[in-house]
RNA sequence: GGCUCCAUGGUCAAGAGGUUAAGACACCGCCCUUUCACGGCAGUAACCCGGGUUCAAUUCCCGGUGGAGUCACCA
C-alpha cells in the first residue's frame, strides 16, 4: 500500500504540512516557569460548579505563573450546540473571577494561537490525520453504525472487550483499490487511528504506559489498543484528537481536566506518539460530588443536578468571593489553614499548589460555603455590599428595584447593623437569605410573623405597649432605654432581670426578656432580630411609633 | 463485566513506621446575653477488612471489600 496515494486520495486540498502550522504557531516566549492553561468547554448552555472548579485550577496556575490562561471552545459535536452559550460561559466565569488572556471572545478571539473555536479549525485536523495517513498511523474505516452495533453484540455474546481493534478492526487492511472504489462510490467514512498497540497480548505481556500525572503522581495503565476515531465522517475531528492537535499548537504546558478522562488517557498518549509531539503535564483533578438520594456519592451531573448550575449560585446572590474561597478551601488543602493565620489578605495571596489538590472527590458542603460566605461578607464594607445588591436585585428581583432608590444611606446603616467592634454580627450569607433578614425595615415587606410569648396574655402585651409609647424618647441612649423598659415592665409584675426570675419565678408573669419581646415583635414583626435600639435608630421615631400603635 | 482512580469522625481534611491521630464545618452542652447572631469554653465522633514485611503498621506491600469514573462518528 503506498500510503501517500491513500492520503492524497482521502486529502486533495489539503497541501499544509505539520511543519508550517508549527511555523505558524510557534513555541511561546514566556518567563521560565510559566504555565500555558486552557479551559475548553463545549458549548452545551449549561455550565455548573465543576466546571468553575476546574476552571480556577487553570487560572491560578497561570497567573501564579505569568503565564497565558485560554478559552478555547470545543464545538466538534454539533448536535449539542446551543444559541448563546460562549456567553454564557464567559460571562459567568467572569463573574466568579475567572478572566481568560487569551482565547475566544464573545464575538470573535483574542490571541496569536487561534482560531480558538474548534470548528474553525477543520483543516488543521486534516492536516494533522493526512499525515498519519501518509505514515501508515490512520486509515479510512467505512464500517456503519450497524455493522458496529454486530460487532458489539459479538464481542458482548463472547465476552471481550467491545470496540475496534484487532480483528475486529475490518477496514484496517483495506488495499487502495477497495478504498478507491468505495470512495468513488461515495460511501461515508471516518479516519480511525491504526493503534501501534498489540491487541492480542493477554496477562504480563500486555504493555504498559507510564506518565507522571500533576496531582496524581505516577500513573500506569494498559498502553491503548482501540482503533479510536480521530476524524468523523463530516472530517470534524473527535475530542481526542482535537485536544492532542490543538494544545499541541496552542502551546499548552498543562492540562487540567477531570478525572473522567483518565481512562482515555492512553489513547491520547498514544496519539502524541505517532503524531511525534512532546505531552504537556495532565493534571487530572477529583471531581466535585453530591450525595445522591441512595446515599451514595457521585459525580456532579449538569442534567441530574441543575441546582449546582452557576446560574443556582448567582440566582441565589452568592457573593462571588464566598464562592471562590469556598472553591479554594476544597481545592488546596493547606488554604484554610493559611486563612485563619491570614484573615485580611486577599486570597489571590495564597500559594496555589497542584501538589496539595486532593485526589479524591469532594462532597460538595453547602454548610461550609455557607459559613465561609459569612466570613467574606463580614469583611466586605456596607458600600460594596450595597452595590453588589443593587445589581443582584435588578438582575433577579426586579420588584425589589425601588427598594434601593435613594435609599443607599438608610441601606447601608442596615447592613453595617452590628458589624463594628471585634465581635461583629455574621448574619449575611447571600442575597436572598439578607433580603430576608432585613426585610422588616421595609414596609412593603413588613408583617407580623411571629405570636407573642405564650406567658404574656394579649391584655398585657398592650400595657406594655402602652407603657413603651409612653415613655419612648428617639433620643435616649441605649442604657437609658432600656432602663425604662426595665422600670415599667417591673411595675407590671416582670423581673428587671432574668437572674430574679430565675431564682423566684413564682413572684413574676414573666423578665425583662419577654417584655422586650413583646416590644421586638411590634417593631419587627419577628421575636429574633438584632439590637432592637439600634434598629430603632435606623427605622425613626416616626416609623418606629406607627407601627408600635398598629398593635395597640 | 474489562480497565482505571480513590479509601482517616456526618462533611472537608492534616499527618507520620512508634503521636494523647491536628484543624475547619456540622452537631451537643455551658458561658456571655433582653431574643437572635457573634464570641469564649468544653464535648460526642475516625484510621474499611484480611494477610504479609517489621521489635512495632492506621502509615509500606499484596489480596479482598466498598465507592467513583470510563468503555460513542459526546465532550
Amino acid at each position: 500500500m503506498n500510503y501517500m496515494n491513500l492520503a492524497e486520495l482521502l486529502f486533495p486540498h489539503i497541501n499544509k504540512k505539520i511543519s508550517d502550522y508549527d511555523a505558524i504557531y510557534p513555541e511561546r516566549i514566556l518567563p521560565e516557569g510559566a504555565k500555558v492553561t486552557r479551559l475548553g468547554p463545549s458549548p452545551t448552555g449549561f455550565i455548573h460548579l465543576g466546571n468553575l472548579y476546574g476552571a480556577f485550577v487553570d487560572e491560578r496556575l497561570a497567573t501564579q505563573s505569568n503565564g497565558v490562561f485560554f478559552l478555547r471552545i470545543e464545538d466538534t459535536d454539533d448536535k449539542r450546540q446551543v444559541e448563546g452559550a460562549v456567553e454564557l460561559i464567559i460571562t459567568s466565569l467572569k463573574f466568579f473571577g475567572i478572566n481568560f488572556s487569551e482565547g475566544a471572545i464573545i464575538d470573535g478571539s483574542v490571541g496569536d494561537y487561534g482560531p480558538y473555536r474548534q470548528s474553525d479549525r477543520g483543516p488543521i485536523y486534516q492536516c494533522f490525520a493526512k499525515e498519519l495517513v501518509e505514515k501508515g498511523f490512520a486509515y479510512p474505516c467505512f464500517l456503519g453504525e450497524e455493522e458496529i452495533t454486530l460487532i458489539r453484540e459479538e464481542q458482548e455474546k463472547s465476552k471481550q472487550n467491545p470496540g475496534i481493534y484487532g480483528e475486529w478492526a475490518k477496514n484496517r487492511a483495506l488495499t487502495y483499490e477497495e478504498i478507491l472504489s468505495k470512495v468513488e462510490e461515495g460511501k461515508p467514512y471516518v479516519i480511525r487511528l491504526k493503534s501501534q498497540g498489540n491487541p492480542n497480548a493477554t496477562g504480563d505481556q500486555i504493555k504498559t504506559i507510564s506518565i507522571e500525572d500533576g496531582i496524581r503522581g505516577t500513573l500506569v495503565m494498559p498502553e491503548n489498543i482501540q482503533d479510536i476515531v480521530i476524524l468523523k465522517a463530516t472530517g470534524i475531528p473527535t475530542y481526542h484528537f482535537a485536544h492532542v492537535v490543538d494544545d499541541h499548537l496552542m502551546r499548552t504546558t498543562h492540562v487540567v481536566r477531570g478525572a473522567e478522562w483518565l481512562s482515555s488517557l492512553p489513547v491520547h498518549v498514544e496519539l502524541f506518539q505517532v503524531l511525534g509531539l512532546e505531552m504537556p503535564v495532565f493534571c487530572h483533578t477529583a471531581q466535585l460530588m453530591k450525595l445522591d438520594e441512595d446515599g451514595n456519592k457521585r459525580k456532579l451531573s449538569k442534567r441530574l443536578d441543575p441546582e449546582l448550575s452557576l446560574e443556582y449560585y448567582r440566582n441565589q446572590g452568592y457573593h462571588p468571593k464566598a464562592v471562590r474561597e469556598y472553591l479554594l478551601t476544597i481545592l488546596n488543602s493547606n488554604f484554610e489553614e493559611w486563612r485563619i493565620a491570614n484573615p485580611d489578605l486577599p486570597m489571590e495571596d495564597f500559594h496555589f499548589t497542584i501538589e496539595k489538590m486532593s485526589n479524591s472527590g469532594a462532597l460538595f458542603d453547602l454548610n461550609k460555603l455557607n459559613d465561609i460566605s459569612k466570613d467574606v461578607l463580614v469583611k466586605i464594607p456596607a458600600k460594596e455590599l450595597y452595590t453588589w445588591l443593587k445589581e443582584w436585585a435588578a438582575e433577579y428581583h426586579p420588584e425589589m428595584t425601588p427598594l434601593f432608590e435613594n435609599n443607599e444611606e438608610y441601606f447601608e446603616r442596615i447592613l453595617d447593623l452590628g458589624r463594628s467592634g471585634d465581635k461583629p454580627r455574621k448574619d449575611l450569607i447571600y442575597a436572598s437569605q439578607i433580603f430576608e433578614f432585613i426585610s422588616y425595615f421595609f414596609d412593603a415587606y413588613f408583617k407580623i410573623e411571629d405570636k407573642n410569648p405564650e406567658n404574656i396574655s394579649d391584655e398585657d402585651a398592650k400595657l406594655i405597649l402602652k407603657a413603651y409609647i409612653e415613655t419612648y424618647n428617639q433620643k435616649d441612649d441605649q442604657s437609658a432605654w432600656f432602663d425604662k423598659i426595665r422600670t415599667f415592665g417591673a411595675t407590671l409584675g416582670y423581673a428587671a432581670k432574668p437572674k430574679d426570675y430565675k431564682k423566684n419565678p413564682e413572684l413574676y408573669k414573666g423578665h425583662v426578656g419577654d417584655v422586650s419581646t413583646i416590644i421586638r415583635i411590634a417593631v419587627m414583626g419577628r421575636s429574633q432580630s438584632p439590637d432592637v435600639w439600634e434598629i430603632q435608630q435606623i427605622l425613626g421615631e416616626e416609623k418606629t411609633k406607627i407601627r408600635l400603635s398598629k398593635q395597640l
